[in-house]
DNA sequence: ACAAAAGTGTTTCTGGTACACCCATGG
DNA sequence: CCATGGGTGTACCAGAAACACTTTTGT
């Protein structure tokens, strides 16, 4: 790039990444996606999928690309929002490399394979990471301890967990993802009719399923609303 | 910078700015401040203040400089936030410039004077901008108006609101940030006890100031919570 | 005395919590 | 029939909303 914009000798031109935290929901638990890097820095070591951005692409683009090619999903399916920029000078001991940090959710997703610079990519419970101190690649810890945050903080105030179940959706679908997530137990018929009561959260199907054995549960699919008025409080809740 | 991390004809170096959305209250309204450009692209057209992010600062105290320089303005005393990064291909018509957009609310603060390319600077009225189509330069007007929402919508879960006001504040003081922001009437006696049964919201001093005519106030000062818990919604409220 | 702003009290109503209970299915 | 999960009903309580009322100041 010429340097027709800059006019001090202080400034200068920096490399822009995205990086993605991709959660999911697999056998009762909260995922994440992580890659193992193939290249330096931090070879080795386990870091968020990301990339450069590329010359015309939007950031979001760049996040959907990244997402396909590292992670092989196919991002038009999930949620897929803005979690915010990290630019310490010495978060990359390359140089100057600001990042995009981008917060994915999907119902569960396939094994994911490994990208261009990754020798392998899997999902990884977010309990683990959180307990002890998984040394993630550059600043990924904190970026990772944000978009935490940030889904469970989410799940209060929009109907963003539906983004974790399928098409069609049952409520206790629903209750459990909220009780993983907020790792809580919620009481099953309160959250019933706080989803219910909820005008556009959810609609409901004609359609059933049938778990292993009991009753068989009406199939829901997403409503129109975002925002929750009210919104649904991860409080003291229900004994756990 | 060298092309030493680049691994791809596609990808290329940014020019990374930081643009400031700060809010205060000026003579009962909500105020932004803009500045006119004195520089092309957009040349005379009211602006964010912003600048290029220098080579060894980190965002935040590259918002905080930009504060300084373009503002004149004393960042350590006011509430910073991010907010986002924009990085439309074409948000500039120079070339790929990402922006990390920051969020920054003040008590009272003074006249602005103009920076290095801003021809003036100077506080404009909020629903002034949003009900007319003030056509700001680049993508300002999409960042100002996020930065509306989450001002408003931080209100309501956090202790934000303090940050409007001087170090020792009244509850009618307060309650008038509430009022100017989101724009609509609040029960005085409802909003005190609100304030006063979270814990950490304010703490009482044992000093008082004295209005033009009626009963003196007791001051508070900011208390340690952020969280607000319970959440101090705007629903439908008290009649407007 | 009056106006104005601060501050208290009270009633009503909505919505959250906890929990008892009924329903539909597979085995 | 029983176990299991889906779904309904209800009593209780905390907090929001509306509003009447008291207190303390300046003029």
């Amino acid at each position: 790039m010429d340097d027709w914009l800059k006019d001090s000798a202080e400034v200068e031109a920096s490399w822009v990444t995205v990086d993605l935290a991709i959660f999911t929901i697999r056998s009762g638990q909260l995922m994440v996606l992580l890659i193992e890097r193939g290249v330096e820095p931090f070879l080795g070591r386990p870091a968020l999928p990301g990339g450069y951005v590329q010359k015309d692409e939007t950031l979001r683009e760049g996040a959907l690309r990244e997402l396909r090619e590292e992670a092989g999903i196919d991002g038009t399916k999930l949620h897929l929002e803005q979690l915010g920029a990290y630019g310490d000078p010495r978060r990359d001991p390359r140089g100057r490399v600001v990042t995009i940090a981008y917060l994915a959710l999907g119902p569960d997703l396939p094994a994911p394979v490994g990208g261009t610079d990754a020798r392998r990519a899997y999902w990884a419970p977010v309990s683990q990471l959180e307990g002890e101190g998984t040394a993630l690649a550059f600043d990924h810890a904190a970026i990772l301890a944000e978009a935490l945050e940030q889904v469970r903080s989410k799940l209060e105030y929009t109907a963003v967990a539906t983004a974790f179940c399928g098409e069609l959706l049952t409520l206790s679908e629903l209750r459990t993802v909220y009780e993983v997530v907020w790792g809580q137990q919620l009481d099953p018929s309160n959250f019933r009719r706080k989803v219910l009561n909820t005008t556009g959260f959810v609609k409901s199907t004609r359609e059933q399923r049938f778990p292993h054995t009991g009753r068989p549960a009406v199939l829901y699919r997403r409503g129109d609303a975002w925002l929750l008025n009210p919104p649904l409080l991860r409080g003291t809740g229900h004994t756990v």
